[in-house]
DNA sequence: TTGTAGGCGTTATCAG
DNA sequence: CTGATAACGCCTACAA
């Protein structure tokens, strides 16, 4: 990688002067064909390579945003993220991705090296919504969107979707199926909100079928596919075990079937699962797994078009988006046994 | 998003030179510990942002390389992808994410963007080899390596693994089992070279144990989960239909399994599938996947390794690493019955 | 230890 | 339609 050739070498060479040439890049009808005609042999020549950095220098775009996510292992982030890059190109801008292992102190190193490095914006599903980090980039005016969110009003945009109304249709859907006594495995809510509203509107529910709550009951896990093998086996172990578990992603209720499944239970047999999120895989896993839907790719395309209308905009408003969940029921729900 | 303060601001407010507050940034131990201080502060009164982007232009390294895969919806590329961004994180380098969508046109655009956006190198999974545009790449002596790559030798760095084998093991597998009328799935070889050295090592096994090989039995799919239903229906509709297939990648397998199931067949009772990249839910789906396993996260590691070498040194020689494969018998597969 | 000043590649503002 | 020329924010000799 010799040094490369710049506008001022394609000057020269054609005889013109750095202006016109900016000019054939940026506005060629702006300039007389035969001119236009001896820039563009220049540029061939001298093996011209245009430098967006230095636009984006100058004119302070940068064409960039940048995209936190917990994972891209878990595949509905993948989804979601596609959706993201889709739209993006489509406004000319890129993305970066990071990934912050839903790790608060990563996630907030992210956002500061992103900012530095000039993104237009931010799109982030985050794990520490109380932090400072937020408040921060609120305050600077700085332009971002929160995906996978729970928020619902003020003064930060976000897309999301009820979580709280996943969490009830689940339970709804295994206390139909004539359960009573229900667990959730929750991711940390110390790590996820969503996980917190899952929780909420499974409470409720078991309430509003007047099926007392039981503290017991709840394992808050990892999120990947860490200790929740154990967790299941300990809930499995109790004296009164349960009959279905409400998991709070779809990651961690493959997990959990399997740890059933070493115990040498059946599921939905000996036990019901229900996941969250509905991932491109999980119609084809064993048993075909019942879950909350939600739409992964159109909530990556929609937090991306509002922020993009959100760094071009002066001082637009922002905008909470829900979208909808569905129960998909499919294998691994049943009735409980005698 | 008010103006920017920079070091200009800085400088002023701490009553210094440019120069220094540049100093504190990149080597604060060549400054006294007071002026240090003064700047500190200085910085915190106008709330300095750093600017990378301004750096970048500077030093000509934007900190950045872009990586072009097929498509991030495929978990096998998450995986790689998730490798990449791990060890460019520690070289403090971000990666820009780029689908091809199996489109050696977007490919080629995107290879160019990136170029003009300065990225220091690129890690390409290809989906043209042939094309001008590595050759181009090669030329300009612009950094990159392939990934999931079929290149052993000659001038260009790579990583993969040795599909002709994966494609001999998995054919070897279905042989052994009893096996003689076995099909293959394939990505378009136009779109994938790897599917057609997995093709190869099929046929070079099929002709090591004497069974001749049948054009018939290949079936050129797309690469999602497109007409792969319909091609394994009519290879399964022939009147004499195959009892095994091999499947060339995982996501493949899977709609290969539905569209038998869809006609009332069982997997593997009428027909073994194999499947190649034991992608991590693989061992999830049912019935579980008898796979070729590669080594996706790591691959995606050692690419980037050989990347970020290849960007700092002046003349790094080209360095090709084979990665190994394995077979993983799980219960997809099984003798042919009667 | 600190300051001065030139330069990185492009755009943008004015004139001509 | 085209040409000077001043930014943009930071780094880096070179001097002091």
């Amino acid at each position: 990688m010799g040094p490369m050739s710049t506008i001022l070498d394609v000057a020269k060479i054609a005889g013109v002067s750095t202006a016109t040439v900016s000019r054939v890049i940026n506005s060629p009808d702006q300039v007389k064909e035969e001119t236009r005609e001896k820039v563009y042999r220049a540029m061939k020549t001298c093996r011209y390579q245009y430098n967006a950095l230095a636009r984006g220098f100058v004119t302070k775009r940068s064409n960039t945003i940048g995209l936190i996510i917990p994972t891209i292992s878990n595949p509905v982030f993948a989804e979601s993220t596609r959706g993201v890059q889709d739209v993006a190109g489509t406004g000319d801008f890129h993305v970066i991705l990071g990934n912050s292992y839903y790790d608060g102190d990563k996630e907030a190193k992210l956002i500061e090296v992103l900012r530095e490095r000039q993104v237009e914006g931010l799109i982030i599903t985050t794990t520490n919504m109380q932090g400072e980090i937020l408040k921060r980039l609120q305050d600077d005016g700085f332009p971002f969107v929160l995906l996978y969110s729970t928020v619902r009003k003020g003064p930060m945009s976000a897309v999301g979707v009820d979580n709280y109304l996943g969490g009830y249709r689940a339970t709804e859907h295994l206390i139909k199926l004539g359960h009573t006594r229900i667990a959730m495995l929750a991711g940390n809510f110390s790590i996820s909100d969503r996980s917190f509203h899952r929780w909420h509107g499974y409470k409720k529910c078991l309430k509003d079928h007047d099926i007392p709550y039981d503290a017991k009951m709840l394992r808050q896990t990892g999120f990947g596919l860490g200790n929740v093998k154990e967790c299941v086996q300990e809930l499995l172990s109790s004296d009164s075990p349960p009959t279905a578990v409400f998991c709070s992603n779809d990651l961690v209720a493959l997990s959990a079937m399997e740890g059933a499944r070493e115990m040498g239970l059946d599921v939905p047999g000996n036990l019901s699962v229900v996941g969250f999120d509905d991932m491109p895989l999980s119609s084809y896993v064993y048993p075909r797994l019942t879950t909350i839907y939600q739409p992964a790719y159109d909530m990556g395309r929609r937090a991306t078009e509002i922020l993009m209308s959100q760094t071009r905009e002066e001082k637009g408003k922002p905008v909470q988006e829900m979208m909808g969940v569905r129960l998909v029921v499919r294998d691994s729900t049943a009735p409980p046994r005698g």
